[in-house]
DNA sequence: CATACTATTGTTTGCGATAACGAAGGGGGA
DNA sequence: TCCCCCTTCGTTATCGCAAACAATAGTATG
């Protein structure tokens, strides 16, 4: 229990054994949970580990086993709501697991630095590695294994064979405009992320579905960059557009920029202009005015990435859960359309 | 070059020696830059190396030399924007510095799970341990060094022998307040943080400061929780002030609640009532309206902790760089003092 | 021309764990 | 009673690399 404070080095498997007069091998089972020790056994080699302040040395089990109990983790962008969201919640799960996790992340992400990323990783000798990659689809299908480690990516590119860990981010956007149908409106845009990204496009899809469906016309979607500033420019745009009552937003951060713009053109929310987000960031109950956005369930997603990759490192058939629906969150930016 | 796609285990060093020609140790010494190598012969091992897309594996090389190059990261929430931030830095720093990065985050940080985490980091080898732990100083206080794992912590506790690499917070506190002194502003209140947070501290003994300075008097700082949530709350006891004119927030989510409280109550930003935010959030441009805040520069402080860290690691003696000093970016949350 | 280096490479050993195999003791069935 | 199997350990080999030591050649030096 004591803290060793001398410089002496770290005790090792043999130093227990020697302490707990067996051999190595048992100290190891030990650790292990072997069925096949008798508790006598079990309890002077705990004792041992325990007053040596024993630690196995995991570089040494990783060579022995050529398991590193460790999943990699590549993110584009933690600095945004979403990513880094998603980013801990699948850091949570892999620690439940009993994985740790090692991170890097990409300033920009080209084939050249995910490439890079991932031979990181995989000399680092990770189990599985789980891309956090919701952009440039094809570099995504090239890699759904990379040499013999299992890849799992969070969102981005959907295909026949291959289904990334994702919500249903078009589900999502026919939820939020149907609301607006609702509501009244009848010129409803859409300010979309930039179209590299795979949820920016099935945002898109969604919006279209549910105008489609109600027999209304889909203007060109205005194109933003996921920022407040980018919401805020495509924003004035926006407000020029007087026939238009509502904007569904692809994310909250481009909708505050909107927000502002709206206002700066005094038109009045939501008395004359509804508007809906996208994540439910922790500020958007504190926009001005309070925002109704579309909310997902990161911590949920996070845990099905860390199953899926636990699936493919243990050699188990590939789970393919449906995908998650968000839900709507009501609050002061969408009102009855003017008349 | 081309993808090995058999299952066979990947090359090892001695595959390498074999197809160069050498003996294993040659190979290591290639890898690791050794002096004293025929260019001949390092050209056959690169070339060796290349055709069989050899990589070392880092379980033996740890193994060996009792050094991972990788150092651990501990951080306490990457969900708000200046740990995040702050976490993003030190990344990439150590990316630079040849170093991976490993990474703990903790939901609560008390000394159980800190100690665990450390544990954790120590028993994967890292090299050395960032913390990212604005708060707990005690618990800091008890770690410079963890182990034989030297420790250095991004902000946090300070003391007369122990300096951890931070952001002189109180002088950005100075900064944002005596501008508002400038203004003409005589009853400025503060929105703090935490109390358990040292930056929180600071921040208000900066703000103090300031006061004192300009011979004016300091009510009791309003605390709030970091959150946009609580800015508002709060928000709402600081509207009611009507002596008050200006306030100082200990961060840019807090002052968006109190803006918004302020836009309830009635009293108008900048022409009733100025705010000076601190963090410079992306987003804080983007309010209405758009914030006066300080801002940090935790590119450089994200390097300052990798350079101190590695200095611990080798031996050197510890730097004990200046704190950095923020500086103020005016918006347009703030204004003349009414009259 | 012998000596003392220096440059360059090879051989042996050990890092700390697990895998594979082996062996002793005890209990039950034929 | 004999044999076989199950439980419970120990022994040896191995993972892939680098450190320590050894060995060879060539080169400068006196």
């Amino acid at each position: 229990m004591a803290r060793q404070l001398s410089k002496s080095r770290a005790p090792t498997m043999a130093d227990v054994a020697r302490l707990a007069h067996v051999s190595p091998q048992t100290v190891s089972r030990v650790l292990n949970d072997y069925e096949f020790i008798k508790s006598d056994t079990r309890d002077r080699v705990l004792w041992a580990i325990e007053s040596l302040d024993y630690r196995p040395n995991v570089a040494a089990r990783t060579l022995a086993t050529s398991r590193s109990r460790t999943i990699g983790i590549v993110a584009t962008d933690y600095l945004s709501y979403g990513p880094a969201t998603a980013l801990w919640a699948v850091e949570q799960a892999a620690r439940e697991a009993g994985y740790g996790v090692s991170i890097v992340s990409l300033q920009e992400s080209t084939f050249a630095t995910i490439t890079q990323a991932l031979e990181q990783l995989a000399g680092q000798a990770v189990d599985g590695i789980v891309m956090i990659a919701p952009q440039d689809a094809t570099v995504h299908a090239a890699y759904s294994s990379f040499g013999s480690t299992p890849v799992v990516t969070f969102s981005g590119f959907e295909s026949d064979d291959y289904k990334p860990v994702m919500l249903d981010s078009a589900e999502g956007s026919r939820i939020a405009t149907r609301y607006l149908i609702e509501l009244g409106h009848r010129v409803i845009l859409h300010l979309a992320g930039p179209p590299k990204f795979t949820v920016a496009e099935s945002r898109v899809r969604g919006w279209r579905d549910a105008l489609a469906e109600a027999g209304l016309v889909a203007a060109e979607p205005v194109v933003g960059d996921w920022t407040a500033e980018g919401g805020y420019l495509a924003g004035k745009q926006i407000a020029a557009e007087l026939e238009a009552t509502a904007c569904y937003v692809a994310n909250d951060r481009m909708a505050q920029g909107l927000l502002l713009a709206l206002h700066e053109a005094g038109r009045r929310v939501p008395e004359d202009f509804s508007v809906v987000g996208f994540d439910d960031v922790p500020e958007a109950a504190y926009l001005i005015p309070p925002l109704t956005t579309i909310r997902q369930d990161f911590t949920a997603l996070g845990r099905r990435c860390i199953e899926a990759i636990l699936a493919l490192i243990n050699g188990e058939p590939a789970i393919d859960p449906e995908p998650l629906v968000p839900n709507l969150v009501v609050r002061s930016s969408t009102g009855p359309a003017p008349r």
